[in-house]
DNA sequence: CAGGTCTACGTAACCGGTTACATGGTTCGG
DNA sequence: CCGAACCATGTAACCGGTTACGTAGACCTG
């Protein structure tokens, strides 16, 4: 019992196909009499259309793709759900799809998205601009989330920056003598953006003070793996800069097990504000995740609509450091 | 500049359009010469696929659907992490849409899934049976998850008695008196078998208390007004068995708020175990989210590929309670 | 009442792939 | 040397919708 086609319709109806679809559309200039026989037959088929078919016809799926390394932890889970109220409402879809690591399996990724989306949003943080260029279906309204600029596609993106930086200041504000940074993945571009203004803060803050980096990946237990490499190397450090949230939970599990005392005698900072680090009172440079994911939405969907070429000069978000008892702030949870 | 299409490439090759599907999709008996005059037609042309008239007339979209009433919290982006696990190695991608409430729109949102999806996974707590049987397109296969049985469908359902039930009897083993529950929303289902789950452990647990429940509606917000509620009421009670983690949390801060220890003076338990309770240490009945999403991937795919039919009895997982601190184990954390 | 408009509807081409079937050319056994 | 079997390829129908275009009849208008 094969699902009844637009034909099976206008058959049962005794009418033509476009008089069907006529209907289904809600086109002017069809007869009542006409309008009612159609639904009656579509009621008895129990039809409904064929969102394929119709895709194919109009050249348009109604869906958005978003292509992301991972949907790992609660930073991609905001961001999806930013996405997801803003396409809800345009009457889209979103279309999830895992880009892994290896560059030709990301390309792979991306065109199977071809034909089946309206537009595309890419998080692709791991990828060099040649690799990502080549791999980008071309004529396919694109924003870049998180990405390193690549041509003149549209994006948006966090000044890493401006976010360690900002904590840095915070740091040395509250009477800190010695932080340490807890670096993002090698390839990532938003995690070399904040080692490399780590190290510039250091300078402008603690000129005195040697730069003092561990390497990790930005997940949980390289925090936990970076505190324990510090105290096993008798580095001194009274303040950790982790590159997000994630590692500097971590680095808070490991100073707890170590039985040091936070804030007291190490302050944590993390990047991205991830709504745990509101119930771990952890401080952080806030990232509007769901906001961005909302807006990068926003953005694709003016790009898609009528002719609109304009205004592709990628967003920059500026972090806000939202401080909490990690660093000192007195208890408030 | 539109994209070319199979018959550009025809063109530029000087071969039929059969010829480059062959090619395309690997078929046995092309002369290599062809394959490599394909080829470079390919390349030169810049030539991808187009997924969409792909499906058409393979009838498969290499998608499922997965309707969920909203995209908020943990429990459900755990739930769509575990699914996304399962489906991309098998080469399927993930078609988000969101169910409202309304029961019309629901039927919409799952109507326009037909032709765009392989099959459906469908999460409505909140819909009543007929609703949903009503609403489902016929012929698609479909699981559900965490919703009323409907029909014959295939379907996952976490055994909401056996985790309240666990919590109680926790509850009592460790000497408390009085414990209170609070509730789901009304309508949803789950919320209906956990608060009846709770006055019935109740009376075998504590048959002399009386059995309080406060309604809530599975968001943080109302953890924290249910306690307000309970103190002004000058209520008795020395255990919260609240219906999910959110609104635990809730709790949680309105007891610190108001001054009560924990687990001290009142024992809290939720229900789930999403990611951030392990963090705040609140005893839970614990369902394994990214598990259920993998699973419910994995039975669907089996109803999907072959003439497969079997199988449709529904999957019960049983939580396991996992005792943290907020229910008076030792301090670990 | 002839000719022009407008309305309501049907016919058939098209979207971009896949594939059943047909066809011309080789190879091979008898 | 002939027909069968096989191989590589092309032709065209099909998937299920949309819509440009054509047309028959109703309605005006002078």
């Amino acid at each position: 019992m094969a699902s009844a086609t637009i034909r099976d319709v206008a058959r049962a109806a005794d009418v033509s196909v476009a008089s069907v679809s006529r209907v289904l559309n809600n086109h002017a200039n069809v007869h009542p009499d006409m309008r009612e026989r159609v639904r009656a037959a579509i009621e008895a088929l129990g039809y409904v259309p064929h969102a394929g078919a119709r895709s194919l016809s109009l050249a348009r799926t109604q869906a958005i793709g978003v292509v992301l390394p991972d949907l790992h932890g609660e930073f991609f889970s905001e961001i999806v759900r930013g996405m997801d109220r803003a396409v809800t409402p345009a009457g889209y879809h979103l279309l999830l799809s895992n880009m892994h690591a290896d560059a030709d399996l990301a390309a792979q990724a991306l065109r199977t998205m071809r034909g089946r989306v309206d537009g595309l949003i890419v998080m692709a943080p791991h990828l060099t601009a040649d690799a990502l260029e080549a791999a980008l279906p071309r004529g396919l309204p694109t924003v870049m989330l998180n990405t390193v600029p690549s041509g003149d596609r549209a994006g948006i993106r966090v000044d890493n920056a401006a976010g360690i930086r900002a904590a840095v200041a915070h740091l040395a504000a509250t009477g800190r003598r010695a932080p340490v940074h807890i670096a993002g993945p090698a390839g990532n571009v938003d995690a070399v953006a904040r080692r490399d203004a780590f190290t510039a803060a250091m300078r402008d803050y603690f000129p005195d003070a040697p730069v003092e980096i561990v390497d990790g990946d930005f997940f949980e237990e390289a925090g936990l793996a970076a505190v324990a490499t510090l105290i096993a190397a008798g580095t001194n450090f009274d303040a950790i800069v982790a590159a997000n949230d994630m590692m500097a939970f971590g680095a808070l599990q490991a100073l707890r097990d170590a039985g040091r005392q936070v804030p007291a005698q190490v302050a944590v900072t993390g990047f991205d504000d991830v709504p745990l680090s509101r119930y771990l009172g952890l401080t952080t440079a806030h990232v509007p995740l769901v906001d961005m994911g909302s807006r990068a939405i926003d953005r694709l969907l003016a790009l898609i609509s009528p002719g609109a070429k304009g205004a592709r000069d990628p967003d920059l978000i500026i972090p806000e450091l939202i401080v909490r008892r990690s660093s000192g702030a007195p208890e408030t949870f």
